[in-house]
DNA sequence: TTCGTTTTGTTATGTTATAACATTTACAAC
DNA sequence: GTTGTAAATGTTATAACATAACAAAACGAA
């Protein structure tokens, strides 16, 4: 497996060029999906899009009203089933706590990320760290339980914010 | 701070008596909830013994519901202000992938746990491990992260349901 | 007993998500 | 290219989860 201990949404201060992490996202998505011979439909590129634009996670209502303004009415079943495609091809995470989606920058691989959430800015940055996995991995091995999926968030100040 | 490297609701299997549970639980709220000069009304305290009644992790409105059976109609905001005192006052955990409530076993001091909740028979066990807890601090303390609360779930299998 | 605060009641509404079924689209087999 | 089938989308309705706003009651200190 690769090494992802990296944060993959730099925090909100991080100078980058979000249009071009959207460009990456959408053309990787696409290969990856022709890959898997799976489709990634307009409807479904363009959730996908939505959420990736959103520098911050974004609600699946909030997708909903975008849509809605660029290709008329729209009900929320649209969204959802496009959203769902995402979540399982992995392009995207769902944040429990915020019931919100982000863009996922590496979706080649299944892993489940560690979520950093400013309760101030609204950022969310996805961390992913070897050490953590196999700890929790650890500890449900050891009480007998099998672990298949996991969510780990953390709400607090990102680094622009506590300052 | 005391040792709670221990699973804290045992996995539906372990035979226990869980009125005992109830009771005591009920018990240490209160006084808990004297020591700290809150108040743990009929209402709060009724919907607390609710919450520990069930003992898979439970739903507002199934909580609502058995209210309005015992008290006649009742509304949302009813149980949701208990809900919120309880979780304020650490009494209760809410398990955000469920958007359900359990009970919490050790209130006294403020933690955050490790959920592991069965997919297949609906039971939550509530672990804790100081080095998971250590882990994710080093992590974000190394990112400039200022973390205050956390939600760490996890779903699989009992050790039960996986026999 | 009076005053201010906390708690509860009540009504209405906001937000998030899915069920169920009709229609259309993609695409492989012929 | 037509046809059959599966996948995807459209559409309507409703379920499930949560809070805003204001009125009334209960509590407890002065």
């Amino acid at each position: 497996m690769e090494n992802f201990d990296t944060v993959s949404l730099s925090f909100c201060g991080g100078t980058h060029n979000h249009k071009n992490c959207v460009t990456t996202a959408l053309d990787e998505a696409e290969q990856l999906c022709i890959s898997r011979g799976v489709r990634l439909t307009d409807a479904r590129k363009r959730v996908l899009e939505l959420v990736w634009d959103s520098h911050n996670p974004i609600g699946a209502y909030d997708v909903l009203s975008k849509l809605s303004q660029e290709s008329g009415k729209t009900a929320p079943p649209t969204v959802y089933r496009a959203l769902d495609f995402l979540l399982e091809q992995g392009l995207i995470h769902r944040i429990e706590s915020l019931n919100a989606f982000v863009g996922c920058s590496h979706p080649k691989e299944e892993h489940s990320g560690l979520f950093l959430i400013c309760k101030d800015c609204g950022c969310a940055a996805e961390v992913h760290d070897a050490v953590i996995d196999k700890t929790i991995l650890n500890k449900t091995d050891a009480l007998g339980f099998k672990a298949e999926q996991r969510v780990l968030e953390v709400r607090g100040l990102c680094p622009d914010c506590v300052a």
